[in-house]
DNA sequence: TGTGACTACTCAATTTGTTGAGTATATGGT
DNA sequence: ACCATATACTCAACAAATTGAGTAGTCACA
């Protein structure tokens, strides 16, 4: 009920084979849904045999043939109830701050440690939204991008990114808060 | 490897019962690692066998007999290890964010409807946030908390419940901004 | 007198997610 | 000639999390 509907909405914008969708999870709904691509397959599979997706096999020459997969109507419809089903919100799970709940005089140094490592993780992640932001803009401004509304493509994929570009910012501000207080 | 971690962390400050601690979850640890009552109670079990925690069975009248869990050297020794170990950053997995991605002109307002429900629980969820963190600094401003370091109980929980503070107020911030885009 | 909420748990099926290894071909560089 | 990297998957064991039901007493309120 939940790595499927990702899947889903992986394939709505265009069709892909299990390894393309992998690598696309891992650029983009990862951030928000991350699965690995041995996921990625057992759910297509089992997709398949729900009817929601259908495959058809491309024969590659130097290349293993590969199997591309596309959405169904009943595909179509289970991602348009999920939608329409109010889903508790999912929860973060972070053992940084399980962690840091933890601190005391004695493991404050460590638990110092940990949160520095997570600010440059932080850091990092932050750029490359960065970076899938500036590709998924192009040329125009962001206000120019949203004028064109949810028909065009990207539109969503690029709100969600704008989520996860806050995120890692609020880490990084919250990080920094913790350590100054820290010294 | 994860509610171990928080379950030990949740008994650092002060022993309980496993049904108190499921409490002190929904209402503290909850916030960055959420777990069912079984859950708590299972990995309790699985805690004791290991030796991390031990418990004693506390009689009571009017009330049914309750197993009271503290942590053991073993149990501090692991959490210290926990949080020497660099854990690769948990992720978010927010299905209100699948949804968003997979916008388009067709579904919209119904997009629109669950990040109207998310902004509306991200309120209540910030309030409650408030509310303990009123609850924790007492008559002292924040300041007048944080000086007194690690040492200040609940000074940890403190620190993470303002991360938990800081993300839902970027959820309304952002459901507020993507709701003006889609209107 | 009944209702619902709270304390204090247990059991078990099922679904999800993780980890690690394995198969096979092709391309590009040193 | 060799090796890393990329494409394109599969299999299987295991760990963790979710879901749902059940037991049994207490207490406050109407």
């Amino acid at each position: 009920m939940a790595l499927k509907h990702a899947v889903l909405a992986a394939l709505t914008s265009r069709e892909g084979s299990g390894y393309e969708l992998s690598k696309r999870f891992d650029a983009s709904v990862a951030n928000f849904w991350p699965a690995s691509s041995q996921q990625v397959y057992r759910e297509l599979d089992r997709l398949e045999g729900e009817g929601m997706v259908k495959a058809r096999t491309v024969r590659q020459e130097k290349r293993p043939d590969k199997r591309v997969f596309s959405i169904t109507r009943d595909g179509s419809r289970e991602l348009r109830e999920f939608i329409r089903n109010t889903t508790r919100p999912t929860v973060v799970r972070d053992d940084l701050l399980v962690k840091v709940a933890s601190i005391n005089p004695d493991n404050r140094d460590d638990v110092a440690t940990a949160i520095r490592d997570r600010l440059e993780f932080s850091r990092r992640k932050l750029e490359m939204y960065e970076g899938l932001r500036e590709a998924i803009l192009g040329n125009d401004s962001e206000e120019e991008f949203l004028a064109a509304g949810p028909a065009r493509e990207d539109f969503g994929p690029y709100l969600a990114l704008k989520r996860g570009i806050a995120f890692e910012r609020g880490n990084i501000r919250w990080a920094r808060e913790v350590l100054s207080v820290l010294d």
